[in-house]
DNA sequence: AATGAATGAGCTTTCATTCAT
DNA sequence: CATGAATGAAAGCTCATTCAT
């Protein structure tokens, strides 16, 4: 980008970024052409080039934006239910709705990322985001393993927010279909047993088959 | 494809196909062009398109394939280990394994999914098959609601196999890293959780403080 | 074309044109490719070669048969019938028909005459051959100028006979949709005037032979 | 077509056309190929794409041009003559003239209409316009049949019309060679003999308005 | 004589980027 | 600053013809 100096300046590069923006939302990351976000900004190809380098410089600003505002959404509060678990499943649902409604956008930065450069680095930004938050309330109630280790907070939160977070894209990027709400319960119940919530694991007998998992 | 009758006819099918095999893996999916593949085989463009219609179907054939190759592999058989839990960590191990030793192809199938069409699809089928295999081993270890009511032995296992292929994405695809042998017992021990083996998770006061997700 | 010693090589040359002739009427004269032609013999590209230099030379030859068949089928008598006029109008329909049920092949002699190259002179001898024809019944009631000078019955002929071609060309090649039975007499009412015949336009003796029109 | 806002994009818009409809004559319709009108404009591949949204696009703007253009050449006003006859000679005479200036462009519609597709329309647009002319001058001398009933105009029209078109056609496309004059003489006979004209055929009145051919 | 894989020049079309106006 | 026509390399694909087998 090279001009910003006046404010009308401020201007057509903010109207140029929302035009790329709804354009990329629309077309998707692969079929978004210059000509498609000046047609839709109404200005030139030159009024392009004046304000971005290329197009790749507007690709990975919008693309962090993108970003950005996903985080920012799914990472609000969600008010305490009546029981721990219900409280889970609200957290899960939330996530899960903040991702459906964003589907043409988190599309965007799955292709984006696919495409390789810069943009897998922003996932992970994002993933690391997540798992921050999840760390913190993973440390009140860690994990232990069998011989009283406690387990990585950071790689018990990586795990579980990826599991939300495949489930997720595999419904609403893959076109996966199930019922979200039965969904939702039984990944709120996939966190409980591994907080280990009272009433949800039951006990096994030791020396059983064991699964293969994949 | 149209020619395949004379062995020198096999021989240059399997040839063209390794090229753009290759050729796939060396410039990804979205920069692979047909010059690249003839270039690569050291064959004429008209070659090409004696033995396939169009680029879509060298695609097309060579991500099924890559797919099949990656279920094959991730879910072989693991070994009993001498607990149910090391048992568990062998094939979380193996499957994570088996995607390490994949990434450039798995890659392709990533870039080839995240641009939509058939290969969406293609995704999905294998998640399925992986999926299947997990349910018919959680099945005999159900999960179960607080309230008593099984849980959704499909869910669990779509959520839990999403774990570790997110796992496996975010560490190999995205760049994500971690110490795998933690991350591959935490997995395991989280898995361990939801199936309820002893010792693994201790028990939890009810209407304590409860994380938001994601 | 090379070979021709044995049977086998002059049946496969015919088989050869054969499968060349009807795939040009199948797929039109821009649309025939040699790969066509070979798939419809079952035999390979290279055994095309074996029999012609070219395919314009295989284009060359079915065209003149196609030309050779039109025009033997159009130049068949036509019975007298009761009057001069019904008579004309029969030689009229039965070239109308001819054209009719050959459209296919008229269209690709039309095709391979417009693509220029020697159809064109192949069309004109056809219009020769027609007119000639024609021509000699017109010498028998030859039109006359007011000032009494003969017409010439060549050119008589040539456009008389243009007339009724025309008239088929426009029908049945390029579409034009029209009531084919007053059509016919239409024409078989200008013909008599031309020709003066009682009662359409004075001066010429019933029952006398009546031409063939085309 | 997109780009015409400024005078110097008509101009360019002007000289692809030009540059189109020169290598159209040269190369004729089947040999023109977009390389050729680029090279013909002096400007390069890109340039020709941002006036015309295909190749197609042109030639179908040119033929109709071609079209038009011979329409309304072919169907100007003829002074009227000493006779009829004269007069008749004069327009069919204007008609062959007209043909002949134009063989380049005729020839082009000529191979555009048998390739099938939009063309053969165009061609019969033409013939209708023709027809309907010409008709307009028969319906003021009625062609009636032996019985009395007059014969249709509209038919009548079409088959004087195509009488000349098919002699022009032979002439100058398919490169028959005649004397023009003897031929337009001839013609004006047989129209004449139609039209019932004294001393030619019986029943008109001398002096009367005179049909334009063609 | 028959095969059919191989050729390669040539086709139409696309699109990020530039630059004279 | 804004314009938008111009660029040209590069894309996917076609097909008459050749030639080693």
């Amino acid at each position: 980008m090279r001009a910003m100096a006046t404010p009308k300046s401020k201007r057509r590069h903010g109207e140029l970024l929302e035009a790329a923006r709804s354009t990329l939302i629309r077309l998707g990351y692969f079929e978004t052409h210059v000509a498609d976000i000046v047609r839709a900004a109404g200005v030139s190809h030159g009024t392009f080039y004046t304000y971005f380098d290329s197009k790749s410089e507007v690709m990975r600003v919008l693309v962090s934006a993108l970003a950005d505002d996903f985080f920012e959404a799914s990472t609000a509060e969600v008010a305490r239910q009546a029981t721990p678990l219900l409280t889970l499943e609200a957290g899960i649902r939330q996530f899960m709705h903040t991702y459906r409604d964003r589907v043409p956008m988190i599309r965007i930065l799955d292709q984006a990322a696919s495409a390789g450069g810069e943009f897998a680095d922003e996932c992970l930004r994002i993933r690391a985001r997540f798992s921050a938050r999840l760390r913190a309330i993973i440390e009140a109630h860690p994990l232990t393993h069998p011989d009283g280790r406690p387990a990585s907070s950071e790689l018990a939160a990586y795990a579980l927010g990826g599991m939300v977070d495949d489930f997720a894209r595999g419904c609403y990027l893959l076109g996966h279909v199930v019922d979200e709400d039965a969904a939702v319960s039984t990944i709120a119940l996939i966190w409980a047993s591994a907080f280990g919530f009272a009433g949800v694991s039951p006990g096994l007998d030791r020396g059983e088959t064991v699964p293969v998992p994949g």
